[in-house]
DNA sequence: ACGAATCTAACGAACGTTAGATAGATTCCC
DNA sequence: GGGAATCTATCTAACGTTCGTTAGATTCGT
């Protein structure tokens, strides 16, 4: 589940060509701008990664990992569908206005169609695993007064969650983007409103318990 | 209103560069690319678009103007609110499904902190123009009974509209950038009717005349 | 003959990548 | 324990490619 174990050095260049790719994209970064913000010589970032691809999709798994971690679990039975929402909301928005930088699959996802084999399927599995987070999030509220869960008896339920689970990841992204070529926080930050309204007009009211 | 009257290879360039931009950003265009394309050299290319940043801006403009032609009026007082949104959502659902290349501005506005200038300004005016036709859209569709319109009596009511507005454009961006990298456009057209549910519930049962 | 549109040729800069040397630490074996 | 071998992480130097851009000549229709 956890990712590889990168020297210090390792991870500095990756934070340093995350930040550059959430500004402008795979292309934006260069070996050699990286080098001089960890103070090394660009052949000395090919020992870390040898090839640019590989960088670009180091970067996008650690920040799918990082991400996901801080998600935390999809279906804890103490928890509202509501917060794990509010939850991934936040998450989105502390992207944009604390790190002052779209979300990284954001940016790579509207380049997808040029990215290198193995960076594009990186970021075709982060939105895979965070749907499946938000899908998962969505479902485990429904059942949680029995314990139907392992009887798999709800697979038109599950299917109804991926579709909500999909529009809300791709709404949280498309208003990202909207907030940020407008400079207005408010675009992404109104989306949670909108979402929780289409959140609990698709659960059928069926309350949890107090957490 | 209307842009420029570019020569026809001048348009032939904006084509090639529109659709090579629309795949990879504004980094992907070359004008040896796009020359090789016209079948001219690389410095005419540069005949007609002097910089580069001139050539962003220009594609991002043309391709304004195209979609709001397209979308027609927003406030034609014969047409149902839920009918201009739905031309809304289907001028999206045509870039991305026959043209099969995200949005223009969906790519560019994620990589909007790296772009020239000009080419961002540009950017950023297409999402102000889009917002504009769509709370235009939203907002006549309340007032359609009377002839409130000059007289600038709902405030309130043109500031929520805003608010869904940037919601709506938004959500089809980013609905459109996740579609493309799970390579599932139903997550574009399954948008349709989550917004037509927002729009319906925030518009308070006016209905207007038949067309 | 003039202007529009294209060409050839080249410039300097940036890019990813590689080969090979080097310094310092660690490990291994006698 | 001490010298030898190996490994890690960096360096210098350079390669070939691509890029945006420019100067100046050329072609062609009006």
């Amino acid at each position: 589940m956890a990712g590889p174990n990168y020297s210090e050095k390792a991870n500095e260049i990756l934070n340093a060509a995350e930040l550059r790719m959430r500004q402008g994209g795979f292309d934006a970064v260069s070996y050699r701008d990286l080098a001089a913000v960890v103070g090394i010589k660009a052949s000395s970032v090919h020992y870390h990664f040898p090839q640019k691809a590989d960088l670009g999709r180091a970067v996008v798994e650690r920040y799918t990992t990082k991400l996901l971690a801080f998600l935390g679990a999809p279906d804890d039975p103490t928890e509202f569908v509501e917060t794990r929402i509010k939850r991934l909301c936040s998450a989105y928005q502390h992207a944009l206005i604390h790190e002052e930088v779209p979300c990284l699959c954001c940016v790579l996802g509207a380049e997808s169609l040029d990215l290198p084999a193995v960076v594009s399927q990186a970021v075709n599995h982060f939105f895979v695993q965070m749907i499946h987070w938000t899908a998962t999030a969505l479902l485990t509220g429904c059942e949680a007064q029995g314990d139907r869960d392992s009887s798999g008896s709800l697979p038109s339920d599950r299917q109804a969650a991926e579709v909500l689970a999909k529009h809300i990841i791709g709404t949280l992204q498309g208003t990202m983007i909207t907030a940020l070529t407008l400079q207005d926080p408010d675009v992404l930050t109104n989306a949670e409103p909108f979402l929780l309204r289409l959140v609990s007009s698709a659960i059928p009211t069926t309350p949890e318990r107090q957490p």
